[in-house]
DNA sequence: GCATTATACATAGAGATCCGATGTATCGGG
DNA sequence: CCCGATACATCGGATCTCTATGTATAATGC
C-alpha cells in the first residue's frame, strides 16, 4: 500500500469509527487493522498524536479508565462538534473518490 | 475539498492523464479542473516540482516544444516506467478505496 | 518462578507532500 | 498600451505519517 494515498483518511477513520462506539487507541489501530484484512497498518507515532489533535481541537474527548482487572486504557468519545466534522469529511472523501475516479475512468484501456 | 486527502493523488492523476496522450503542465492543471467540474484545483506550487520529480525518477519524460503561432511549452511523455508506476498506483488506490468504504460503511447510520 | 510476548500509552526526529507567495515572460483583447 | 490569461519556475512554511525509542503492565509459555 502507497502509505501517501493513506493521508487525510486517519481522521476520517477515527471520527467514524468512534461513532459506532467509544474506542480506547490500541483498539482502534487494531479494528483498521482487521476491518482492512490487514490493508491498513497504522503505527503508534501516527495515531497517538492524531489522537491529541483531534481532542485539541474539541472533536473527540479522551478519559482514562481502569476496569476491575485490566489495565488503564484512555477511551475516546466523539463530540457534537466531531460528528459535524465526520460529515464534512465523509463528504470531502466522496468528492475525492467521484473525482479521481473519472480521470482514471477516462484513462482507462490507455496505459 | 479537504486538500489533506488529496496527497499522493497527484502523481497517480497526472500519470493517468499522460497516458491519454501527451501533455503540457498547464494544460495537466486544466484538464483536472474541468473534468472534476472544479473539485480538483492544483496550483502550479504543487504541479510542476511534482513534474519534476516524476521526471527525475523517470516516470515521466519532458521536451520544450515551441509550436509555430505559439509560446513555448514543455510537453511531458509517460516512459514504460510510468506506466507500470501507473499500474501500481491505480491498483493502491483501489485498495485505499475499498478499505475506507468498509470502514464507513460499518459505522454508517450511527453519526 | 522467570522470560517473552502482547497490550497500551507516549514522544522525538526525519522524510515527504502540498500550498501560498513570488518572480519572469509572452500573448491577445479592449 | 495596459491588463488578464497563459506558461513556466522556485522558496519557505505547515502538515502529515513513519521509524525508532521509551515506559509500564498483563498474559502466556516453559
Amino acid at each position: 500500500m502507497d502509505t501517501e494515498l493513506l493521508k487525510g483518511t486517519l481522521s476520517l477513520l477515527i471520527l467514524s469509527l468512534l461513532s459506532r462506539r467509544d474506542m480506547y487507541g490500541y483498539e482502534i489501530a487494531a479494528t483498521v487493522h482487521r476491518d482492512t484484512d490487514g490493508s491498513f497498518t497504522w503505527r503508534e507515532g501516527s495515531l497517538y498524536p492524531n489522537l491529541h489533535k483531534l481532542q485539541a481541537d474539541g472533536l473527540i474527548v479522551g478519559e482514562w479508565e481502569e476496569k476491575e482487572t485490566g489495565r488503564k486504557r484512555r477511551y475516546y468519545h466523539i463530540t457534537a462538534k466531531g460528528k459535524a466534522a465526520l460529515k464534512e469529511k465523509r463528504e470531502s472523501w466522496n468528492e475525492l473518490c467521484r473525482g479521481v475516479s473519472r480521470i482514471l475512468e477516462k484513462s482507462d484501456g490507455q496505459a
